[in-house]
DNA sequence: GATACCATGTAAGTCGTTACATGATTAT
DNA sequence: ATAATCATGTAACGACTTACATGGTATC
C-alpha cells in the first residue's frame, strides 16, 4: 500500500503519464499547490509503486539531454487510487510556525512583532497572485471548451483551495496588523 | 536549541506554568488549535529543554493522582523565545489528503463524491461550532475587563486562525458540492 | 565564469506516530 | 465490568529533510 505521498504521485500521473523530475517540479515548494514533496522522496517512491505493479515507465532516450523515466498509471493503479479516494482523508495537523510566534507576540516590542507579520503579507500576497493568475488562466479555457468537466476540474479545485487558504491567512495577517496597531496607539496616548 | 514543538511548548509554559500532560490535553487532535502533538514527543522534548536550561520544573505530589512535574519558563527560556519569535516563521506545506482527493473525484460517482465531502462538512461544521463557542466566551471576557491586552490575546489569535481555517475549508467544500451537482444535472439531462 | 535547468538516484539524520508499559481513580 | 481521565515515560517504525553524488546544456 502507498503512502499519502504515493497516492499523490498517482494521481498526477494518472492524469497525464509523465517522469519524477516532472512530478518534482509540481509539488515544488513554495507553489506546489498540490501536495509538496522533494526529488529524493519521490524517486524512491516511484521505485516502490513500480515494484508493487500500480505503475510502469518506458524509458525515454534524448539526444542532449539524460534519458526520462516516463511513467504511467497500470489498471491495478487506478483501482488503488479510486478506492482510496473514497475513504475519508487522514486529518493534518496545521502545526504552523507562525500561529506559535503569533501566541507569544506581546513578547516583542510592536514595531518587531509589525515587521514579521508585515513580511508575511508581503510574502503570501505575491503568492496569491501568481496562484491567482493561473486560475484566471484555467477559467479561460474553462469558459471557451464549453462547461465539460475536463480532467483539470481536479487541478481548478486544488487552486481554489490553495487561494482559499492564502486569502484567509492574509486576512488574519491584517486583522493582527490591526491589532497590534491599536495597542501602540493605546500606549502611546497613556503618557 | 529547541524544535519548533519545543518553541510551542516554551510559549505554552511561558503563559502559564503547568505540565506535560497539561500541555499534551491542549496540543491534542482534533482540538488543538494552536499546536498538535502527542504525549510521546511532548514528555521527551521537555526533558531536553530542562537539560539545557529553558525550563525548569518542581514536582507536586498529590493524594490521589500521580506526582505532576510542573513546568515554568528560565530567564534563558524567554530570552530564547522571544529571538525565535522575530525571526521568520517556517513555512510548512499544507500537504492535505483532501485535496489530492479532490484532484482525483471524477474517478468515483458523484454520489461517493458528494457522500465524501458531506461528511467533511459534516465534522468541520462540528469543530468550527466548538473553536466559535471558545472564542465568544474570551471575547466577552475581554469586553468586561476592558480593552487591556491580557496574556490570552496569542490563544485569541491562534483561535481566529483555526476558526478562518475552517471557514475558508468549509466554503470550499461546499463549492465542491456544488460542481458534484452541476455535473450530475448535466449527465442526467443529457439522457 | 557562474548560475540555473534537466535528470536521476542514495545516505544520514530529524520529526512524528503508533504501540508498549504502569497504575490508581472516577464515571457509566 | 468497562471505559475514561490523570500522570509519566520508552521503543520501534515511518515520513520527511538536508546533503551527497554525477554530469551535460543553456543562459546571463
Amino acid at each position: 500500500m502507498p503512502t499519502s505521498l504515493g497516492y499523490a504521485i498517482l494521481a498526477l500521473v494518472a492524469s497525464k503519464p509523465q517522469s519524477g523530475y516532472d512530478i518534482a517540479r509540481q509539488m515544488k515548494s513554495p507553489l506546489g499547490y498540490f501536495w509538496q514533496a522533494k526529488h529524493s522522496q519521490i524517486y524512491p517512491e516511484l521505485a516502490r509503486m513500480q515494484k508493487s505493479g500500480l505503475v510502469a515507465f518506458t524509458e525515454v532516450e534524448q539526444k542532449t539531454r539524460p534519458a526520462r523515466k516516463v511513467y504511467s498509471v497500470t489498471d491495478a493503479g487506478k483501482t488503488a487510487l479510486a478506492e482510496w479516494i473514497a475513504d475519508p482523508p487522514q486529518e493534518r495537523p496545521a502545526n504552523d510556525e507562525i500561529v506559535v510566534k503569533a501566541y507569544s507576540l506581546a513578547r516583542i516590542s510592536p514595531a518587531r512583532s509589525a515587521a514579521l507579520v508585515r513580511e508575511q503579507i508581503r510574502a503570501h500576497d505575491e503568492r496569491l497572485g501568481l496562484l491567482e493568475q493561473r486560475a484566471a488562466a484555467i477559467e479561460d479555457r474553462r469558459q471557451a471548451r464549453g462547461t465539460k468537466t475536463g480532467s483539470r476540474f481536479g487541478d481548478y479545485a486544488a487552486l481554489r483551495h490553495a487561494i482559499g487558504v492564502e486569502r484567509e491567512y492574509l486576512a488574519w495577517c491584517r486583522w493582527l496588523i490591526s491589532e497590534i496597531n491599536r495597542v501602540e496607539g493605546k500606549s502611546r496616548t497613556k503618557r
